[in-house]
RNA sequence: GCGCGCGUGGCGGAAUGGUAGACGCGCUAGCUUCAGGUGCUAGUGAGCGCAAGCUCGUGGGGGUUCAACUCCCCCCGCGCGCACCA
């Protein structure tokens, strides 16, 4: 039998010991009563979730803290999954003890791919096998003891929740963003209901993109939708977009990994031009970077999304190019409009329009590497396309730094220097970034440098290094680029021939200015302005899946789509005759997309009277991505059975609107959100987006959903192999004893033969599995909780470990013997008061176990907490006065064995709204200190000393004591400094 | 390449300028026990020493300070994110 089994086993021991047998008992035995008792039940401040027992929400201070949506597996949990819903029901209870309203209860994220792909295995609707997997997830959890409110839980696949998704969806599909609003925070520009568009149109305050003025009502349907689908912030998208063959749907960018392949299923994704849904995202790209300063995230994630955004401050400056169809106008972006006179040549992408007007010849004088050894510009840039378009998007990053290109025959004119500039196209310049086409400064760009470097282009430099730098241009020439923006501008007037002529270089003007000043001087001249680009694209919002959300959205017979009115939603999902995608083979680049909700025509065909009588419609058969539903399920806690509002707008105000409590602040939003970071630029992005327009719209109170962030670090386990290389089961594989001491590295045995270890991930194929019911018929689920409270700090990720669970079962044994007699299993509790020892740990214990709560550290709390237990042990009788306080410290942790012992001790009422203990603080000043006295900053000697010691007393006691006169060696020591009365260090004089 | 984080006993970790290694695992010895295990008591960074004690010690090197795991600079190693974004 292995010690830790031995541990928890009831075999031969005292009766009335605490192990698995009695931890199993009294666990059911207390999840059953909280069940009843509804102890946990948050309050809202109105309705049917008002909660008759307990105080009226409106007096208690609100505290909102939830886990990521969790998506319901096939696979079930192993033990690395709960840490974090362990840490937030720890979270949880503390506020509760505090007297706080505490929401906290979960969901489930149920649409999805892989719910998909296991329905098509089993052969079973995904519904079926949905909910089963739901309902064992709930069982797995519920043996947890964690503490949520099941009257809040739901999951997305539930109509009545689809509904709402489906609302929302038609909120964003009818609104558009008005860049000018003048927002009641303050704020300019905000999503706004699209009739106002309508309006601003009729009345002509706004230009109708391609049609005259004043000509709205005289527009076709098919029209007015063309030009309202420009605005909208869900629209019908016609560009390219990530299509995945292999997974049969398109991708949103967040979707497909750096190396061109889907995060799902790895397979190749190619760019198709097809007409998807996408969420014009990009409009709040701005305020979704700017209001990262108003919420507690950590500064990693804070940074990921600001990259993802990749906001970018430049110009788009007008180049004028000469073709035989005339002066063609060719627009670029850059951020650094300063180097305008350093502009050698030009470069657009393979995509870009303007290669419709690549001239029929060469003309003379061309260098050959220019050409690629094509005989016309026309066969040169055809084929220079042609390639560009048979690679992935980051095949072209591949082969990292060398560039390739062709020249294209044509030429820009630089407007500030009038300067004919050869115009190449080359795949580094992308179409989907800025205007996809740049003007090439050598000088002051890497990428442009080895370009200009490869095919013989002039490098003229139009900054300098600052004076006062040590450094010098000639440190540059000839060899690289000088990009820094701290630098003096030279090189850069123009002669006084050229019309509107404008000089950077004077003065010393330093690059920043002359950013300044020349788009200024652009502005002036109206060839340019100051422009804002982000790296963010708008996010792809449709897929042809069928276990998803489907469109309120009908189309009629000319393909104009209509929205569906709210009394039409839900819309539910239809039953088909095969729900699986329709995939295709993986390299597969010139197939399509089908959806499978087109497969029953009778839920596609319908007629609907929508204002104007019966018509006959088509619906559309795209599904949301899984994103759709976790983008707002939080709020959907508050209020999960209102069948007219998303949420009752008082309730919202009370849990989540801004300055509901002093950890919100103003932003408002879910005070405590435990998740993983590998959500960081997904879920956590499309969620504050949509949280932004519902906000804009006036749906919701708070600007932002999730006010504080915490990402935990995950369990990591140990896995095992044979001298073959196979996976054996690591439950099977013993240490070899004192192998690994002495810093060598320790040996494993599998039945007799030897096993190599290594680390990483918990899964099936691995053999190193340990589920949460494992842990629950070994030690109990108190010792579980207790153990992963207590492995680390909860941020980092860190090995589990099976053999040292049985520390926290000790301690928990230890508790319990400190209260109940083993033999006879009566209450061995004094009611005497505690000497002053006791009470000294006992209230210094309080105070920091307080502060470690707070600050979400259970490993160190624990830690204190096992401190006082190993105190009370040592004494003769435990007194109740000091157990009980340590009993509620412990009851976030492991809330069974604290309400039984609680219980025992003869309070009737659970104690998870009992207050948290608060110490006194005259047992924590203490009469006595130990002071340090210090030589040169090693520890020489300690003195016990009054707290309130006089320093020159202290001075005098620490320079008496022999380890110190001894290292002064009779002369008069140089300094001392005292810290009265914890620290004296003295300097001795220098020999 | 750029950005961020991390590096402490045999192991998980504690200490954010003031007694390095709290707490737990493991290990050693003793008690309990027919025995193993459980439980209990004590010890456990390394080296020297019978001991008192001394020396060394937080990836490496340098610096600031009376005092550095902690702050600053350089280097090494590991992890994460971004990566032709003009």
């Amino acid at each position: 039998m292995s010690q830790a089994k031995a541990v928890a086993d009831s075999h031969d021991q005292p009766a009335f010991r605490y192990n698995a047998a009695t931890a199993q008992k009294i666990e059911l035995k207390w999840q059953k009563r909280w069940d009843e008792e509804g102890t946990f039940w948050a309050a809202n401040v109105d309705g049917d979730l008002t909660d008759g027992k307990q105080e009226h929400a409106g007096s208690k201070t609100p505290y909102f803290v939830i886990d990521m949506f969790p998506y319901p597996s096939g696979k079930g949990l192993h033990v690395g999954h709960p840490l974090g819903y362990i840490a937030t029901d720890v979270v949880s209870r503390y506020h509760r003890m505090k007297g706080e309203n505490v929401m906290h209860a979960l969901g489930f994220d149920a649409f999805g791919l892989p719910a998909e792909q296991f329905a098509v295995q089993t052969g079973q609707h995904p519904r079926v096998t949905t909910e089963q997997n739901i309902a064992n997830m709930r069982r797995q959890l519920h043996r947890m003891g964690l503490s949520f409110d099941d009257r809040r839980s739901f999951a997305t696949i539930d109509p009545e929740y689809m509904r709402w998704t489906q609302w929302i969806f038609s909120k964003i599909y009818d609104a558009w963003y008005d860049p000018e609003y003048q927002r009641a925070d303050g704020g300019v520009g905000s999503a706004r209901p699209i009739s106002e568009l309508i309006t601003k149109f009729k009345s002509g305050k706004m230009d109708i993109p391609g049609h005259q003025e004043g000509t709205w009502d005289s527009m076709s349907a098919a029209e007015q939708a063309d030009v309202l689908n420009e605005y909208r912030l869900a629209y019908i998208s016609k560009s390219p977009v990530n299509w995945a063959p292999g997974l049969g749907t398109v991708l949103a960018n967040e979707e497909v990994t750096a190396e061109g392949r889907s995060e799902r299923g790895n397979f190749p994704v190619f760019q198709k031009e097809l007409k998807q849904w996408s969420m014009r995202i990009t409009a709040y790209g701005h305020r979704l970077i700017e209001d990262l300063d108003t919420i507690d995230w950590p500064d990693k994630v804070k940074m990921m999304q600001k990259n993802w955004i990749g906001e970018s401050h430049g110009a788009s400056v007008d180049f004028e190019v000469k073709t035989t169809d005339g002066i063609k106008d060719m627009e670029v972006y850059t951020t650094r409009p300063d180097t305008l006179f350093g502009a050698t040549f030009s470069v657009v992408s393979p995509e870009h329009d303007l290669l419709a007007y690549v001239p029929a010849q060469w003309e003379a004088g061309i260098p050959e590497s220019w050409k690629g050894g094509f005989e016309t510009p026309r066969d040169a840039v055809k084929e220079y396309r042609r390639i560009a378009e048979s690679k992935t998007a980051k095949d072209r990053v591949a082969d990292n730094g060398e560039k390739t290109g062709i020249f294209t025959g044509l030429y820009a004119t630089n407007p500030i220097t009038g300067a004919q500039l050869p115009i190449f196209t080359a795949d580094y310049v992308l179409m989907d970034y800025g205007t996809g086409a740049i003007m090439a400064v050598p000088g002051g760009d890497q990428r442009d440098y080895d370009f200009a470097t490869k095919y013989g282009l002039p490098v003229i430099y139009t900054v300098k290094p600052l004076p006062d730098s040590g450094d010098d241009l000639s440190n540059y020439e000839g060899s690289a680029p000088f990009v820094s923006h701290d630098g003096i501008v030279i090189n850069s007037s123009v002669d006084s021939t050229h019309v509107g002529g404008v000089a950077l270089d004077i003065n010393g003007q330093r690059v920043d200015d002359a950013v300044q000043t020349v788009i200024a001087w652009l502005e002036e001249q109206h060839i340019g302005k100051g422009t804002v680009s982000y790296r963010l694209r708008d996010w792809l919002f449709s897929r042809q899946r069928y276990w998803g959300e489907p469109f309120p959205i009908v189309y009629d017979d000319n393909d104009v789509p209509y929205l569906l009115p709210d009394s039409m939603l839900p819309v539910n999902l239809p039953e088909v005759p095969d729900y699986s995608p329709r995939t295709f083979d993986p390299e597969d680049s010139e197939s399509s997309p089908e959806a499978p909700l087109s497969r029953n025509d009778d839920w596609v065909y319908v007629t609907l009277d929508l204002g104007d009588g019966p018509r006959r419609y088509h619906r559309d058969t795209n599904t949301m991505p899984n994103w759709a539903g976790s983008c707002w399920y939080y709020m959907r806690y508050i209020d999960p059975k209102n069948s007219k509002n998303l949420v009752d707008p008082a309730e919202y105000d009370y849990w989540l609107g801004p300055d509901h409590n002093k950890t919100a602040g103003k932003s408002g939003g879910v005070d405590l959100y435990v998740g993983g970071v590998e959500h960081a630029v997904l879920h956590l992005l499309y969620a504050r987006f949509w949280h932004k327009v519902l906000y804009d719209l006036g749906y919701v109170s708070s600007s932002e959903p999730f006010h504080k962030l915490f990402n935990q670090g995950y369990i990591q386990a140990y896995a095992y192999t044979d001298e073959r290389g196979q996976y054996v089961p690591a439950a099977e594989v013993e240490e070899v004893p004192g192998s690994g001491e002495n810093g060598k590295e320790p040996e494993f045995t599998w039945h007799g033969k030897p096993a190599f270890r290594e680390f990483g991930k918990m899964g099936k194929s691995l053999k190193n599995i340990v589920t949460p019911d494992d842990m629950y018929d070994t030690y109990g689920a108190d010792t579980f909780r207790l153990y992963e409270m207590s492995m680390g700090p909860l941020s980092e990720s860190r090995p589990w470990n099976i053999r040292n669970v049985v520390g926290s079962m000790r301690f928990l044994q230890r508790l319990w013997r400190n209260v109940i007699n083993e033999d006879t299993g009566e209450v061995s509790v004094t009611e005497n008061s505690p000497d002053g020892k006791t009470l000294k740990v006992l209230n210094r214990t309080i105070a920091e176990v307080t502060v470690e709560m707070e600050n979400m550290r259970p490993n160190t709390a624990i830690s204190k907490l096992i401190v006082l237990n190993n105190h009370l042990t040592t004494l003769d009788s435990v007194p109740r006065a000091a157990v009980e306080p340590l009993i509620l410290m412990l009851s976030p942790i492991a809330p069974h064995i604290a309400e039984e012992l609680w219980n025992r001790l003869g309070h009737d009422e659970s104690l998870a709204h009992t207050p948290w203990p608060v110490a006194d603080e005259k047992y924590l000043g203490v009469e006595n200190v130990t002071a340090v006295v210090q030589v040169k900053g090693k520890v020489r000697g300690k003195l016990e000393v009054s707290p309130d010691i006089d320093p020159e007393e202290l001075e005098k006691l620490a320079l008496a004591l022999p380890a110190v006169q001894d290292r002064l060696g009779g002369k008069p020591p140089r300094k001392v400094i005292v810290k009265a009365p914890k620290i004296v260090s003295v300097v001795p004089a220098v020999k």
